[in-house]
DNA sequence: CCGCAAACTGTTAGCGCTATCATAGAGACC
DNA sequence: GGTCTCTATGATAGCGCTAACAGTTTGCGG
């Protein structure tokens, strides 16, 4: 028991008997078990992240997020990727809970019936991120994703542009892109306008697939005067073949992307883009799940919205 | 007892009481407790994975080649992030091992005294990886960076170059970044040469970086005709400069980088770049650790180096 | 030198599971 | 019916720790 309230620094303990454990337990190379003290104590000072990816930079940004905060805690994330499988994302979730974590973040608001049963039942808290456009479970922190499909196509067309292509991942199951496409469609629906083309690619390298696909539609069509993609890096793609072909952007054409990628500064143009906020939308939810782990008070705000602005960048007129 | 068989499918259980558990548990959203079942059984289904940051894609590359092995496997992976720093990592490794995980990966070979030792005592399989110039605490994968810095040397000055640049991180800790200097250094001491300039950078996006840099760079030295990045980004944004200058490449200056990333194929021209194999490392990491938890027989090789090969791409003449 | 509080250290039970062994029931066969 | 085998289920202990409380020592005022 003394040993076990040195190595917690809980609870008095003479300095004399806490050098001897301390020097015992270095000698013996003793490393306490913290599934056994975790099964006494109820406590877990675990935070489950769950992401779909990790080869999309966005989901590290969240992560980095995510850590500065709980660095300052005692809490530590644990990751988990769905690789964008509602199953997976069940699973993983099951898994996450049955080590019964001090909370969860999940990225977005779509989840089978039975994952949203589970951590409804898991009287841990619970945050979704990344979207805020439908029912969290618990509590949300994010961004608008159709309201920032809305905004850019309204500043596209503000400028003047009329002709618009669209360049996407073949991912149904990427719920976010899917609803900025949606925004993005409904404002030109709205403006008696539609989609010229459209051009979608899965895998491969996204800067060469942004290349080719910025060939494809524009071959195809010699007219487009804006082409929209669903993220910067296939638009920055995008922008190198443009410049490379000498079509003179944003001239004959304009671009944009979405998220406010790092890379985007190293370009020879800046990509008109809109910052998805990863960084703080991972500070957030830490803080959300910080919070609710001190209950306090219950009055803390249940769905953040924040609002990404649109960067226009040398890429739109 | 009988619940405990059915939900872990061990044991014999009559169809009938089967379905009755199973119905039960789902009715009920019962959630196994692992603690509890890892204490008991003394088998934790994790691999402690450590390394030092998401936010360079080299990493969640080496996590995707772990994920798809373990992903056949009960195993999973649990992400620790050590920042490069040394005590922080011997922090991760001290936590990590307190949740009695089946397994550790660990980038590189470079650790406090204190964490080898953890290690070495941990009895359970401990695999570095990404690098084999050194001593493991008891496998080890990777790549030999000294020997990637050489044989990059070695092929620039086979292809005439003699003025030499040299473009990196500034970032002591990173010991595989310093290795391949080193070794590239050395092949030109040896060809009685030396670096003609140098230039470091610390944070940013690295394209802009690299962009900056090279302009600092070649505004010093007006002679040089050929620039070592340490990383394929910084060399993207190198690359980028020089194209928009309208400096010849490869004919007025040459140029490489490291590590064999996709965004390469995306670029105007592509960037001579050894692979670092991120994805086999994974692979083989993971393949170690089941291999040593599998135990049938302790003959598996315990240091695997990978070899690399020089893609000279468009950059080098 | 006593009494009493504060400071320290120890004892006990139990967290929710699983390993192990024990028991019950169902057939098979003589 | 008795015995034996096999399958299915149950009882018990214990994993390594911590919460809660009990006991011991120390210090200090009177």
């Amino acid at each position: 028991m003394t040993v076990s309230r040195v190595l917690r620094n809980r609870g008095e303990v003479s300095e004399k008997t806490r050098e001897k454990v301390l020097k015992a337990a270095r000698e013996l190379g003793y490393v306490p078990n913290k599934i056994a003290g975790a099964l006494a104590s109820n406590r877990v000072n675990l935070v489950g992240v769950i992401i779909p990816s990790l080869s999309n930079m966005v989901f590290p940004e969240v992560m980095m997020g995510i850590s500065s905060v709980l660095d300052e805690t005692p809490l530590q994330p644990v990751v988990g990727v769905t690789g964008y499988e509602p199953e997976k994302e069940e699973r993983v979730i099951f898994e996450m809970l049955s080590w019964r974590p001090s909370g969860l973040i999940v990225a977005g608001l779509e989840h089978t019936d039975a994952a949203r049963k589970m951590m409804e039942n898991a009287s841990v808290p619970v945050v979704e991120i990344m979207d805020v456009d439908g029912d969290a479970v618990d509590a949300c922190v994010g961004i608008s994703h159709q309201r920032a499909g809305r905004q850019t196509a309204t500043e596209i067309l503000k400028r003047g542009y009329r002709r618009i292509g669209f360049l996407g991942t073949k991912m149904p199951l990427d719920h976010r892109a899917r609803k900025r496409f949606e925004g993005f469609q409904s404002v030109l629906t709205e403006a008696g306008l539609g989609l010229i083309d459209q051009e979608y690619y899965s895998g491969g390298s996204a800067l060469a697939k942004g290349r080719e696909m910025t060939e494809a539609i524009l071959n195809r069509n010699d007219d487009l005067d804006f082409l929209y993609y669903s993220n910067d890096m296939i638009g920055a793609g995008g922008l190198l073949y443009c410049l490379e072909k000498g079509i003179s952007v944003p001239g004959d054409v304009g671009l944009a992307g979405f998220n406010g990628v790092e890379l985007i500064d190293g370009l020879p143009r800046k990509l008109a883009t809109m910052d998805s906020c990863r960084g703080e939308i991972g500070t957030k939810a830490a803080q959300m799940i910080v919070a609710a782990l001190e209950k306090t008070k219950e009055a803390a705000p249940k769905r953040i919205e924040i609002s990404p602005i649109f960067a226009a960048g040398d890429t739109v007129r």
